[in-house]
DNA sequence: TTGTATGCGTTATCAA
DNA sequence: TTGATAACGCATACAA
């Protein structure tokens, strides 16, 4: 099934065209190689004219500068390993947003991000290394790393941000309340992860009581959490508190599909705020991770410790924020 | 809301530690610089004494081979550029396991993926380049760029690999006749884009004839696609072929609220496949983008460019494979 | 089979 | 303010 048409060929000159050096630059301009270099990383240390000769000579050349070079020269590569090791199959559109995020905001910031999918391979020509998705089990290798590291979740011996996952609960419960809801069911997850925990333990939060009986811990999947709810009897006013966007979804369909009024009877709210909460018949009200805010704190992080020489290890902890939309009572 | 504690500080010495070179190595096993370059390189030109000398030296010191200096001397860098154009918020899922496929396979290839979401930076140091939600506006652009190039989706004056789209949706139309539907509804997408022409052409295709007026066309949001339908007098037996899995999600709801039995009374079939199809209250039948198959077109049509020196043309297409859910009868 | 000399493009150091 | 020189780590060409 494939169709061939060649309509343009030409060949790649000596493996790459364009290869404009600083040499040729500062020929064109009748300058050093060095006046060259200053104009482009000191332009303060030059006169304004030969400023203006060697720039005019760097457009009209479509001269780019060689990186290996630079890097080679200054033992720097102004390139950020980021290291995905979560599977992408459960953390899908997280993934995308994040890696975005963190990919435009080096961008601004002079680098250039790289994608890894495991700590296994040798890592060459980086400064640095972002980290999502590590295990306990990953603590060998991340601390064999002799690179400046931030981890996305916390991890012992390495700079972390994380997102403060009891607070974001107990903001749920808060809300519920507030919005009269009655009875509060925790619809969790069964995981063995710190994240998981520090959620659970938001909603057992002595502030707001709640009923030991009324906690549930699943799989993150949308179609178990479903056929949980529907075995629940919902009294009327129920407020359900779910780990996880999905779950909330799945709860969602429950309700739907027994004719609960959501939210008029049952108020759902869930966890995440990416993506998977508006794909529902109705919007999800939620707890949203700053996504934006966690990719410039993991960066600034770690560009901080590039440009200190100093290996940190400070834990960075990000409130999520209520977000409202329709599967609870509001003004 | 910040928290630190630093337990544990050490600084990199002279900007990165393990800073372990050739002649290190060289040193260590008595030999020259050239005999372990030749060992990273062409090991069958090495004795089998020197070879394990070197390669006991290697892991001793843990030599890690310095990627700007082999880049300087040989003019590769064994790095691809993968661009990714389009809106994050719009194709979320799809983006995550795009990038990460491309990423996974050039890895294995021994090369090392950056990500950026624009064409505007200047690129160094690549050997390559991988595009993903190109427009038209894009094209000078594109074409003024002297890398070896491969675009995802058609593209004027460049390599590029694409889905069948319009064989996509035949493929739907005639499950939905197969298990016994009667009247054929298009859900389509009112973009004016090259993939969305394509897939209403396959529904307007003659081997299956349609009725003109069952064609729809809106923004590919499920809350309108629901709207919609919820309008629609859907006779018993109808099948809706949406163009994209979010849309027949919306078609979904909208049975679901309506009490329409699905599949018995509706059949709906999505496409695209990725994550949304499985996050309904029923899985959908769709049509899947081979997404790994893409990657591995895009990787290896992109290496040949590489390998042979020469930016060829070709227009790869492949075709989308029916994935069945349960929102279609079939055995 | 192994070693020597050279150059890739850049920047730091030092001298003018 | 500008320029000459050396060095970064590696691989190619050539010599031994």
């Amino acid at each position: 099934m494939l169709q061939y048409s060649n309509e343009k060929a030409y060949t790649f000159k000596g493996g790459r065209v364009n290869m404009v050096s600083i040499s040729d630059v500062a020929k064109q301009a009748h300058v050093s190689k060095m006046t060259v270099s200053r104009v482009l990383n000191h332009p303060e240390q030059v006169s304004k004219e030969i400023f203006d000769t060697v720039q005019t000579a760097i457009n009209e050349l479509g001269y780019v500068q060689n990186r290996a070079g630079r890097a080679l020269a200054t033992n720097k590569s102004y390139t950020i390993a980021f290291v995905m090791l979560d599977e992408v199959a459960a953390v899908d559109p997280y993934f995308g947003q994040l890696v975005t995020y963190i990919a435009d905001i080096l961008n601004q910031a002079g680098y250039t991000m790289e994608l890894h999918r495991s700590l296994d391979n040798d890592f060459h020509a980086i400064d640095g290394i972002l980290v999502s998705g590590a295990r306990e089990s990953d603590d060998a290798q991340l601390n064999a790393l002799t690179y400046p590291l931030v981890t996305y979740g916390e991890q012992a011996g390495a700079a972390s941000v994380d997102v403060d996952n009891a607070a974001g609960i107990k903001l749920a419960k808060q809300h519920l309340v507030d919005a009269g809801y009655e009875q509060l069911i925790y619809l969790g997850l069964d995981l063995d992860e710190q994240f998981a925990q520090a959620r659970l333990d938001g909603f057992l939060d002595s502030e707001i009581p709640v009923d030991q009986n009324n906690i549930y811990r699943i799989a993150n999947d949308d179609h178990i959490a479903r056929s949980l709810v529907q075995t629940l009897q919902l009294a009327p006013k129920t407020g359900i508190v779910a780990a996880t966007d999905r779950l909330a979804l799945g709860a969602l369909y429950a309700c739907l599909i027994d004719q609960q009024a959501v939210p008029q009877d049952v108020g759902i709210i869930g966890f995440d705020g990416i993506f998977i909460h508006q794909m529902g018949p109705l919007t999800l009200t939620t707890i949203a991770q700053p996504l934006e805010r966690i990719a410039e704190a993991m960066v600034s992080q770690l560009l901080e410790q590039i440009e200190q020489q100093v290996r940190t290890n400070p834990h960075i902890v990000l409130t999520p924020e209520l977000q409202l939309g329709d599967t609870t009572l509001h003004n």
